[in-house]
DNA sequence: CTTAACTGCGACATGCGTGTAGCGTTTCTG
DNA sequence: CAGAAACGCTACACGCATGTCGCAGTTAAG
């Protein structure tokens, strides 16, 4: 555990991650100067910070599995209402998901044998649907993998998605699709 | 135009192709050499057929494109009935998905600007789509490029969904989940 | 069967991204 | 203000994927 680091060099850390997510998003391939470049630092300094690239990756992976660990604490999957419990967690998810595209991606979609999601996150994310189902919000016939797939899938392109729609009515775009894709006949 | 492969250079091509887009699907940046030994050749018959890597993922894209158009004019989008049409298409193009996964993600989903997918082949499946919308099959205040966007990612999900479905089945499953998340309320 | 095409193998050149190290300078922190 | 921390810059080493070439052996085609 060293000790804590210099105020600037914590604002550069950051930087370096903001600009990480930002160009791998478009180019999964980017290089550590580019990375760099765009941070405002020295190709040296992200090395400084960061032992190797997948230590770089590592990092993105570890912050965004930080802020989704609170944002379904926050949404209080197994005694909140479902339907709330989904909203809530689906809008806050999706604005995390629209500042750190690349790493939520690269924690994978939790379906994968790779996933380096929080699988506390995924557990979350299941007791919301499964008491959902019990409420018939979504159809019991189908597949848990299948709807949690959709559910991704859904969110993935909302956050793609161009334009300067908010968050909120992004999150209430997805949602309508997919519990009315899911729901009941 | 140079003269016609012999029946074993057109075998080997046909491996690499299938090699690489089978490797490419599970590591992008899979190497050369790496696609070569999957396919039983050397690197230096990769190279001899393919000019470079870029020419590979080219022939990969072109080949996709060829069997799409295919799938399209099949389907009749302009005169066929919309629900016919749909079903068609998501059908054959679901296996074609299956089989050419990484092909078919490298032309793109036709929403984003770097796109190789063939116009014609969008313009077919956009048209099933207006048609499907005249008839009330999709709800006409969604965005277009919102319900196209979700249709590729259903069409994504059933394609990597793991487990022995056929084609049929899971296409049966894509639509079922599309037309209800985007049909009328 | 004879020719031309194709292949495998080995060698080589090249460019590029990564990672390391040192040094002088700038910038926080107490 | 003094010391430590962080930074920019440069140079270097290293591995690796790409691409090229030639040659000898194999295979399809007429």
């Amino acid at each position: 555990m060293p000790r804590a680091l210099r105020a600037d060099a914590e604002r550069s850390t950051a930087r370096i991650l903001e600009a990480a997510d930002r160009l791998l998003r478009g180019n999964p391939e980017a290089t550590l100067e580019q990375i760099a470049d765009a941070a405002g630092v020295a190709r040296s300094t992200v090395h400084r910070r960061f032992a190797s690239r997948a230590a770089l990756l590592a990092a993105l992976t570890s912050l965004v599995n930080d802020r989704l660990r609170e944002v379904v604490a926050r949404a209080r999957p197994e005694t909140a209402p479902p339907l709330v419990a989904l909203h809530q967690l689906t809008d806050v998810a999706l604005t995390l998901k629209v500042d750190w595209r690349f790493a939520v991606d690269l924690t994978g979609d939790g379906t994968t044998e790779d996933s380096t999601l929080d699988p506390a996150v995924l557990t979350g994310l299941t007791t919301a649907f499964s008491r959902a189902c019990e409420e018939g919000l979504i159809r019991p016939d189908l597949d848990t993998d299948w709807v949690l797939r959709i559910y991704f899938a859904l969110m993935h392109e909302a956050a793609v998605r161009p334009g300067g729609e908010d968050a909120h009515t992004r999150a209430q775009d997805v949602l309508d699709v997919f519990l009315h894709g899911v729901g009941p006949r």
